[in-house]
DNA sequence: CAATTATATGATAATATGATAATATATTCA
DNA sequence: TGAATATATTATCATATTATCATATAATTG
């Protein structure tokens, strides 16, 4: 039980949950994340490591940036599957998020 | 998104997540879930005000007591469902829980 | 209506959390 | 190796949350 109450903590938090949404949809480096969501980059960082720490996502390293993605063992569950399909993200949120994934920019992340 | 967070949040402190497994098992009044907890109930009280005003909860009144109950409207939800059937709750509630079951003894809540 | 039982509410203190700023670390590349 | 880029960490402050205690309300029964 105590492994569900981190994980509803660490997506009670809306920035939190935002960042996972998105992740749900596909892996981000972190600084792609900023830009999506338009916020600092320490915060993404601090939330990041929330949502690690509940095991919600995975992480490795791409040369000078890392790759956040939703950890598949969790995508079992039958919970983060209906977080999945019944939570939408902010319309913002979709809608910078498409763009970023039309240019495929992850070579250009230092373009704020 | 915002509902989900304040589902999270009602969900993401240990009190108020027994008690909800509890209720999704079956209705109860307050002082079934104090002996059921064995905790005050004031504390108890509160965790369900904030289940009820997260929606998971509905609660009816039947003479002097209240009775709580899972709001079937949110079972229809996969992530509910997922709460349902992949938590489990601590085996001492489960078995205080079958204990209430098996005398029914609504009619002696007073009973501390 | 007074006493009893069940439940809710409000205030308070202790603790936890979140946002931010400043700084540190790690990788790449010239 | 040093500069640039990406990310993480630490400290701090303001705010939110939780448990608890005392009290209030509401229904029932004699």
């Amino acid at each position: 039980m105590k492994k569900f109450i981190k994980i509803f903590k660490a997506l009670s938090d809306e920035t939190r949950l935002r960042i996972y949404l998105l992740l749900l949809r596909e892996e981000l480096c972190v600084c792609e994340i900023v830009n999506i969501l338009n916020i600092e980059q320490s915060r993404v960082s601090h939330c990041l490591r929330v949502l690690k720490e509940a095991d919600l996502v995975d992480s490795k390293r791409k040369g000078t940036w890392i790759i956040y993605s939703a950890n598949p063992q969790m995508l079992k569950s039958r919970i983060i599957q209906g977080i999945k399909h019944e939570i939408e993200p902010p319309g913002d949120d979709l809608e910078n998020f498409s763009k970023y994934k039309k240019d495929k920019s992850r070579s250009k992340c230092e373009l704020k």
